[in-house]
DNA sequence: CTGAAAGCGCTTACAG
DNA sequence: CTGAAAGCGCTTACAG
């Protein structure tokens, strides 16, 4: 900038009046400098202006999801660069992969670049750490599942909506030992989603049957294991609901392997690549995870603009849709 | 950091030391400090540091890819976040949309937040503009296509190898009328498989149908469109290669509702998720996404280290997976 | 080993 | 409208 100046013959002020877009400097100094800025290749430095200039704000946003590389997760943030493209905004991503350590180290790292905000799928369930980060001007949106011990927006699928809804598809299918697969139970979501599945039983007077009921299937090849037990072992299910993504594809290769995928009803929470194509098809209850990105960042930069109204929960609605593997008819 | 200076009852110079570990603060000292930025709360603001520090490294790269929710570069951008996290450094992520000017914005957007290196999956066909970046102490890196007008590191997958491998594949499996759906056949992986798929004919003596030749299959359903096309058109393929994941996947859709899926060959290149389950299972040519975006965060790295030898392009091969839809022989 | 001082690249009252 | 000066939060020779 110091060049620039030099080499437009003008002050330090003006070159930064003229590379921030200050109307008031005169036309002529103005594409002096431009001049000057274009021969010289000036690249700004906006760390360093955000260090002095007056509302500090460095125009990123941090994101942390529990794995960039799951298509849910990368599909929110794919939403949210959308918005933050809008206005300019650089967004830098993470993976917590459902650390809570990890998450605080990248929340962490992000504020100490100083961004303006964070979008947070929460690992970790207290999330008081983040009082500082706000305390020093962060906004906080939290976004798939709320955050703990802290007050702060957040935008969720209507997961317990959603899988009542499967269920009772099942039900009304004539099902009634439907199991259950799922994510460890100390995430919102999955226990969100046990919820459903348990109040689609009580509001049909059907029991849930425990042995049908598995959680804590986080690793690759754990929801394919598991849907082998149940098949295989005595009194097995005549439907499963998978509750997340991974969990229906594990469970749908067991399916196709057993040769059963047209024996058992399946409805799975989230849609997945090729479900119209398998067979069945999948039914699944979609998210809009890219909507889920939007709607997080308009929530966070709302906040950034300086809204300091109370905190909001945004629930979105799941979808089901109908593909076949939920419409199957009980073997027996 | 004032305030931690003060509260600990030493000058700003020893708080620095302590924070950035310097091992020569008496124990007592560094203690004091420690206490002092944990009652505080003190959080680092690395970008200060930065512009200061003698390597003036933020510990940040850019990453820009075409979009960071399709599955094969959230994949790379994985790779990447894995090697960086080791070094404890943050990665920001953009999507370009194969828009040469989005690419340059985002680059330079990075550049004026100081980070490290670039990790980049090329948009544009002259990338002349990184030099200035370059020039500025920014290593630059390409990743899955080689950047162009610039002498930069870059990692690739063999594609014409892999797709040679898989036509020959289906030539093998007696198909002699083999159509090619690809994207733009400017981007330099399309025209490198389009070169594979050429290669295989020639080497058998096989003519290429031109129409059977379809590129820049760019939006959601232009695939599916062109599949049907081909399919219900006169002279049909007996087979089809497939040069995308996304095409694939529309490709796939299509057959499954002509009901063609059985009678017509088809191999893909790019494993897709269910893959194995549908039926018959999908033969691809796969990569290795995660490792690519590993490769390159290596490379990346180690010219940040001041490695500034020739620059090397690794080529990763792509791996036939058999899986049924590959194997089919020619109707006729 | 420690501290006072200069300065990284920038913005912003403050005069003029 | 423009410029000289102070200062954002930090690091780093330089003395001591």
């Amino acid at each position: 900038m110091k060049q620039v100046a030099a080499l437009a013959g003008v002050s330090l002020s003006t070159v930064s009046r003229v590379v921030n877009e200050d109307p008031k400097v005169r036309a002529d100094l103005a594409a002096r400098v431009r001049d000057a800025v274009g021969a010289l290749g000036y690249r700004h430095n906006v760390s360093a202006s955000a260090l002095r200039r007056a509302d500090g704000l460095s125009a990123s946003v941090g994101i942390i999801v529990e794995d960039v590389s799951n298509p849910f997760f990368s599909a929110v943030q794919r939403g949210i660069e959308e918005i933050a493209r809008e206005r300019g905004v650089l967004t830098l991503a993470g993976s917590s992969d459902e650390q809570p350590e990890r998450e605080r180290q990248l929340a962490e790292a992000f504020g100490a670049r100083g961004v303006d905000g964070l979008i947070i799928v929460p690992a970790s369930n207290d999330h008081g750490f983040l009082l500082r980060d706000r305390a020093a001007g962060v906004a906080v949106v939290f976004v798939d599942r709320p955050g703990r011990f802290i007050d702060a927006d957040c935008v969720l699928t209507d997961n317990a909506g959603g899988a009542r809804q499967a269920v009772e598809h099942l039900i009304a299918g004539g099902h009634r030992r439907i199991a259950f697969l799922g994510d460890r139970p100390t995430i919102h979501t999955a226990a969100g989603r046990l919820r459903g599945y348990e109040e689609a039983h009580a509001r049909h007077g059907i029991a849930v049957h425990p042995a049908l009921v598995r959680h804590t299937l986080t690793h690759s090849m754990d929801a394919y294991d598991a849907t082998r037990e149940l098949l295989l072992g005595e009194a097995p299910p005549t439907a499963i609901f998978t509750s997340q993504n991974l969990i229906t594809i594990d469970a749908v290769r067991a399916l196709h392997e057993l040769g059963l995928q047209h024996a058992i009803g399946l409805v799975g929470f989230d849609d997945v690549v090729l479900g119209d194509v398998v067979e069945p098809g999948l039914t699944v209850v979609a998210q809009d995870p890219v909507e889920l990105g939007r709607r997080a960042a308009v929530l966070l930069f709302a906040r950034i603009d300086g809204d300091d109204g109370p905190s909001q929960e945004v629930v979105i609605p799941a979808r089901l849709v109908r593909r076949g593997s939920g419409e199957l008819a009980p073997a027996s």
